[in-house]
RNA sequence: GGGCGAGUGGCGGAACUGGUAUACGCGGUGGACUUAAAAUCCGCUUCCCAAAAGGAUUAUGGGUUCAAAUCCCAUCUCGCCCACCA
């Protein structure tokens, strides 16, 4: 008898596929195309981990379940090669990203094979190879000749480790998402995507969306819109106007006194003799403090700036006040403080003694003894409004103020322009040049690539600007016959990967980035596996996909139809894997270990639902290679571990093979994966328990396909199978006799055969179920109040006095 | 502080629409095979009781229902996200 031994098994169906090309997509009219893709990785010098194998594992699984079933599965692969990673890498050793990259995606492609995925090797790309950045280059152009690429000189968050500008999606609590420093705050003028042109759709569309809600949720959050009005202040004895942004014009009588940010341009010139010294110091300290330290002290701070405001509702003066409580970066910087119904303008008034008037009643039925009431009532104290409700006269309020020409309704976000600029080598150049007088020009589209140079020295100089600009030779161009110098700046790493899905349909083409035709036969994208880049790069590849459309370039507007948000594999002690901790396992040592990729593959997927973290368990793995194992030795085995063929067609086996198909295939299409598999190996325990068919193996193969495909492939060349995705029959998963519960108060008190004719019937159930003798001892006492026969449930409750 | 989600054996988890709680796997344990071990195969394994009968049990306390892990309310715990966002 044979031995099952997967890595012989493993090495022979890897090579047949590879020279049969077996996974190359081809679109076809009329066949029904299924598109899925992991988030492609990012190569890092460490390989692949065992995180990776079950991302990729999920997709896999989909794919050929979804190719079995005679789909034209796109099932293609990528990399996501630009990054701070591998440039910090060449500082420390010299050794060129260019080269790393390569080296490292050498070692990756190599893994992958030997975990015998479904991959269209055809269409391998990475996002540092020219041929993929000239066409990011050329959508930078798109967006720019639109008008949705633009320079700004601003305060931005920059990373004094990493020596760059960061997105606000790459900041977390204050700090840089690569390397874990403090940010600084720093004015410096940088490239910007305008996401916020689309902040309306991008937020609209999200509820239908068929994602998890985990991910729909901190999309709304990140856009943040919120509706209000913005209002001119007048300045006592000045021309000039403070504009404050509020959600509740409702309570403009109350607003008592204005409020600041100290970055607030119109500070200095309201500050007068007296003040300016002490207005100067304070803003002078609050923009020395981090983020960070601002929010650590809660504290209400701030110093009068002598200057007064006037309440374009009551007429009233106003004290205005600098405060760090009011931040820079949301509204207009300033607000109008209604202390009476804001808790933080509350405490700010308490504690600096300023005036609190209250304008909404608070309704009576609310028994809460909160000074601050910050709901909705009947506004009071509000001149010709009073005995509106606050809901109402919002619009209200906000139209007598458009009147007088001084408010307006808005609409503000929460989310910024999306910073791409990174002061970095190791991304794709930006394709603009400067003329002598700086201004800026497009690198006409017929000189991408715009090339990333090859250098030796990548450290930034820490002027602000990257090592490219350390080579004047490559920064010289020429345009348009005119001598410019190049941006030295490179895109951020997300430009790169915001439309790559595309380009995976399209990805060799060397006229343009893709064509319209391929990729609207293969996009959307059906299903996209990930467990990262919640917000960032999903947002983005949503706001390009809405720009594209809008090009005419893309016949969708969302990019992903279903996202599958994958959890991580934490170690055995459910702390995160980490090379420092030392507690990572390498898939490539447990497939060598002897358990083999298919077993590799099939226990990540029954580790638990895909979307929770869960632990590697080191046991654990060997319950799902004795699976595989007990698969092996029913096809190759000559009858020691098996009851062998059964000469006649056995009944028992027949209805569990059907069963095993539907719940298989149901979980399938649910995604619920371990399910599938503890189906599987159900089915198998019931193949070693009763005699069986080689119909019975063959669909064992064919289901077990998708976890475990080498084997698979090896059993059904035994068996002289086709992988077809099998169908089950109804009829078999009905007897002639069933189980019916019956339940007595509440209780399971007896389990009584019927015949299946008789419990369909109500009244043929009871009269049935009445006539065991189990029920008769139960019933015999006392009376019986109701009875509630379901045929459909197969149970029936007897409730009895 | 606000929002969302989750709490089921020794462990990972199952129960999809309220209807047999604890599938499947790990671990444990008994047996078969073996000189022995490994491998393999066959049992048992939520808890209480010597066994059966019986009882209890899905974080805790209430409620709705003939029937609740599932629905509702409150409390506790954990996780994630947002957070001086006007």
């Amino acid at each position: 008898m044979s031995r099952y031994e997967p890595l012989k098994i493993e090495a022979k169906w890897q090579e047949r596929w590879e020279t049969e090309q077996s996974f190359v997509a081809v679109e076809k009219a009329g066949v029904p195309k299924m598109y899925i893709a992991e988030m492609f990785p990012y190569p890092s010098g460490a390989g692949l981990h065992v995180g990776h194998v079950r991302n990729f594992s999920i997709v896999d699984c989909l794919a050929r379940f979804y190719r079995q079933n005679g789909l034209n599965v796109l099932r293609p692969f990528g990399y996501d090669t630009f990054g701070l990673p591998a440039e910090n890498y060449a500082i420390k050793t010299g050794v060129s990203p260019q080269e790393a990259t390569e080296t490292n995606i050498a070692s990756f492609r190599k893994q992958l094979k030997r975990l015998g995925y479904a991959i269209d090797w055809s269409r391998e790309f990475s996002t540092s190879d020219p041929e993929y950045y000239r066409w990011t280059q050329w959508c930078f152009l798109q967006l720019y000749k639109k008008g949705l690429a633009y320079q700004a000189e601003n305060y931005q968050w920059w990373c004094p480790v990493d020596q760059t500008v960061l997105a606000n999606e790459q900041v977390e609590g204050g700090r840089c998402w690569r390397c874990g420093s403090e940010v600084e705050k720093k004015k410096m003028k940088q490239w910007f995507f305008k996401i916020t042109e689309y902040a309306d759709e991008l937020l609209d569309e999200i509820d239908a969306l068929d994602w998890p809600e985990k991910i729909k949720t901190m999309q709304k959050n990140w856009i943040g819109r919120s509706e209000g009005a913005e209002i001119d202040f007048a300045v006592d004895g000045s021309k000039e106007k403070i504009k404050v942004f509020t959600t509740r014009p409702d309570t403009l009588f109350g607003a008592t006194f204005l409020v600041l940010a100290p970055e607030h341009p119109a500070v200095e010139g309201l500050a007068n003799d007296d003040t300016k010294q002490k207005v100067d110091q304070y803003r002078t300290e609050a923009m020395k403090k981090s983020d960070i330290e601002r929010q650590e002290n809660k504290e209400k701070t701030g110093v009068f700036t002598g200057a007064h405001a006037i309440n374009p509702a009551t007429g009233e003066k106003m004290q205005i006040w600098v405060a760090d409580y009011v931040l820079m970066g949301y509204g207009t910087g300033a607000i109008m403080a209604v202390p009476a119904h804001d808790g933080r303008d509350f405490e700010f008034a308490t504690k600096f003694e300023l005036p609190i008037r209250k304008v909404v009643e608070k309704p009576e039925t609310l028994v809460d003894d909160e000074i601050c009431y910050t709901g909705e009532g009947e506004l009071v104290n509000s001149g010709n409004f009073d005995g509106e409700q606050s809901s109402e006269a919002r619009e209200q309020i906000v139209a007598w103020l458009e009147q007088q020409e001084v408010g307006k309704k808005k609409v503000i976000y929460r989310m910024r322009d999306w910073l791409i600029s990174r002061q970095r080598y190791w991304g794709a150049p930006i394709p603009i040049a400067y003329d002598k007088d700086g201004k800026a020009h497009a690198v006409p589209e017929d000189q991408l690539p715009v090339i990333l140079p090859k250098i030796d020295d990548y450290t930034p100089d820490n002027s602000g600007r990257s090592a490219l600009a350390k080579h004047p030779e490559w920064m010289e161009v020429e345009i348009d016959g005119k001598k410019m110098t190049r941006e030295t700046d490179t895109m951020d790493g997300y430009a790169c990967s915001s439309w790559y899905l595309w380009r995976y349909c399209d990805a060799h083409n060397n006229k343009k980035a893709w064509s319209p035709e391929k990729v609207n036969y293969w996009a959307p994208t059906d299903v996209y596996v990930g467990g990262d880049h919640a917000v960032a790069h999903l947002l983005y590849v949503r706001f390009w996909c809405k720009f594209f459309a809008d090009q005419g370039l893309l016949d969708f507007r969302e990019p992903v139809k279903k996202l599958l948000y994958n959890g991580y594999i934490n170690a055995p002690d459910g702390k995160k894997m980490s090379k420092s901790k030392g507690n990572v396992i390498d898939p490539l040592d447990i497939i060598d270990q002897g358990y083999g990729a298919d077993t590799l593959r099939t226990y990540e997927l029954f580790i638990g639902p895909y979307d929770l973290d869960a632990a590697w368990d080191t046991k654990a793995i060997g319950g799902v290679y004795r699976f595989l194992n007990r698969c092996y030795n029913l096809t190759f085995g000559e009858g020691e571990n098996s009851k062998g063929e059964a000469q006649v067609k056995a009944p028992l086996t027949e209805v569990a093979r059907h069963r095993t198909i539907k719940k298989v295939t149901e979980d399938l299409h649910r995604n619920s994966f371990n399910t599938a598999v503890a189906a599987l190996m159900e089915f198998v325990n019931e193949l070693y328990k009763n005699p069986h068919t080689s119909e019975d193996l063959t669909v064992l193969a064919r289901l077990l396909k998708p976890f475990a495909p080498h084997l698979a492939s090896e059993m059904l060349e035994k068996l002289g199978a086709d992988d077809v995705w099998p169908e089950w029959d109804e009829k078999y998963l009905v007897s002639d006799t069933v189980e019916i519960v019956v339940q007595v108060n509440g209780k399971l008190r007896a389990r009584v055969m019927v015949a299946k004719e008789a419990a369909d019937d109500a009244a043929q159930l009871e009269e049935a179920v009445r006539a065991d003798e189990k029920v008769k001892a139960q019933l015999e006492v006392k009376q019986v109040i109701k009875v509630i026969a379901l045929p459909k449930k197969r149970l029936v409750s007897f409730v009895i006095k």
